[in-house]
DNA sequence: TGCCATACCTTTCATCGCGAGGTATCATGC
DNA sequence: GCATGATACCTCGCGATGAAAGGTATGGCA
């Protein structure tokens, strides 16, 4: 259990990267969360409810997180900021995100792998 | 069945969109792609068999390649090539990749999504 | 009163990348 | 002559996970 780093396939925890990152910023709750996403993208990322709160339930578990209940007009939000381990953990999804998508960008602009390391 | 355009999650298909560009620049056979990946991305992406295999033999299930087979000092080959379909699935697959990269990179750049459209 | 937006959550489904396994041939080394 | 490893093809089953849909509840507004 609490595989937590699975060896992240090659791409996938970009859900995990977004809302660490927009959580790096400020301390936001679930459902504003669905819609920053939305709307910083363009529209061009959408991750519904059902992938953004099981992330979030899972990156608190981890550590990632930590959440506090706040109402606001009487609604009930539930509040998320990043804890160090989050911080590290964006640090390192950014890192491999970058490495990635270069990578793939090289390959579509058919750069050839010369490059000294 | 035949879904093909499962209306891509939303980042799915990569293997694809890497399969479908190396290929236009020349026919290659699966063993050779599955290398070409590993090096031109200098290792940061790899695709085992196990995953180039099966893409391929979708991709010439949807007409976007074509095989024929050619024996090489005594070695047996399937090489692919592109169909026009191929290209065309290139060209989608591309576009696709390019805004969300690039709508994940704004996220971490923390750029507003201001913009004039 | 009723409807929509807000706000939370879970379950089920389908896909898909991945590892492992399986076959066969050729070249190399011992 | 034999064993090993690289080449070359393939498929099966697992696990993770994104997606859709459904379920509950409250506040605001017409």
């Amino acid at each position: 259990m609490a595989k937590a780093d699975t060896a992240t396939s090659f791409m996938n925890g970009v859900p995990e990267l977004l809302l660490l990152r927009l959580l790096q910023a400020r301390e936001m709750y679930g459902y504003e969360l669905v819609q920053a996403i939305r709307d910083e993208t363009k529209e061009a990322v959408q991750f519904g409810e059902g992938v953004v709160y099981p992330v979030l339930h899972g990156l608190e578990k981890d550590g990632a997180l930590k959440s506090r209940r706040k109402t606001v007009n009487g609604r009930s939000r539930v509040y998320y900021s990043l804890t160090a381990v989050g911080r590290r953990r964006l640090g390192d999804l950014t890192a491999t995100w970058l490495k990635v998508s270069e990578a793939i960008q090289g390959v579509l602009t058919g750069a050839r792998h010369a490059e000294a390391v």
